[in-house]
DNA sequence: TTGAACATCTTAGCCGCTAAGACAATTCCT
DNA sequence: AGGAATTGTCTTAGCGGCTAAGATGTTCAA
């Protein structure tokens, strides 16, 4: 874009800056109080996305780790209950990570704050204005993600 | 909010755990690049972001850190070039983190490029829809700083 | 069937983190 | 002013998670 004033890139380039540090603060702040690693919550928000279950060498590509350290993440929320091994029927050296669907308790009630948050936010906002809000969410993250991959 | 419907809810939260997972991911990325570890990376932000120079102990608060660690993130970032100790004249105990101003070339270049994705994200709206999403950014980041802060 | 490829786990070694205490500078109290 | 308490940073010991490399078990292709 061309004929942006410097001032609102100035400004908006600041709203990523301090929403990046929150997010990344507000990570610590969850597993903290799941009683787990940063990491570990962050594998565990995987496997809670992902359509299906996912395997380790999966988890282990998405979040980044060696397959090791991921064997002791797995071993980790399975010990505290937010995840069970299965192993695939169809090809018994995958391992299959399924979320359990109970005990996600403490999840779901420090996700449900974030989430009486973000309500609270989009209420001070229009139908129209939520449409032009959720194209830019949209377009952000498409292009976040494509920028993310190839970093 | 009360009239919201259901699935704009559900959406805006999928938007917001994916737009958290790509930003801690970018974050790994950065600091990966810049041949420090998430944490120095970290540090590294909340100094630049500071109004002026942070003392050693204020990046503790800051990043959660123990203010052993975070001698040993000042010691790689001085080691790296990123940063300056200087003792504060007026309170000789304390120790100011400088942000060297040169050599932050790579951290300049990285951003940079998250800022040209900005501008190309912002370039889909016209003047006024960029105001319902600053508000939308200022109110979110505010509700969200409070949300971090009591969690 | 046998070797190659694959998925996960195990182990050794390293590095950063916390907690506790050492050290130095400052402030407080009398 | 002068000693005690406080404050800010650094040091150290010990712990735990990460990587890399190799072990183990499974599948696939010829």
């Amino acid at each position: 874009m061309f004929n942006m004033e410097p001032e609102v890139l100035e400004r908006f380039t600041l709203y990523m800056r301090e929403q990046s540090a929150l997010t990344v603060m507000f990570h610590t702040k969850v597993a903290e109080q799941m009683g787990l690693s940063a990491t570990d919550e962050k594998c565990l928000d995987l496997a809670m996305r992902a359509e299906g279950p996912l395997t380790a060498g999966r988890i282990a590509e998405l979040s980044g780790l060696s397959t090791g350290a991921v064997t002791g993440v797995i071993d980790r929320l399975e010990r505290a209950g937010f995840v069970r091994r299965v192993r695939d029927p169809h090809d018994r050296r995958k391992v299959l990570v399924q979320v359990t669907p109970g005990d996600l308790g403490k999840f779901e009630q420090l996700f449900g704050k974030a989430q009486a948050s973000l309500v609270e936010v989009l209420s001070h906002f229009d139908d129209d204005e939520l449409q032009v809000i959720e194209r830019y969410l949209q377009l952000q993250i498409e292009t976040f993600r494509r920028r993310v991959i190839d970093t």
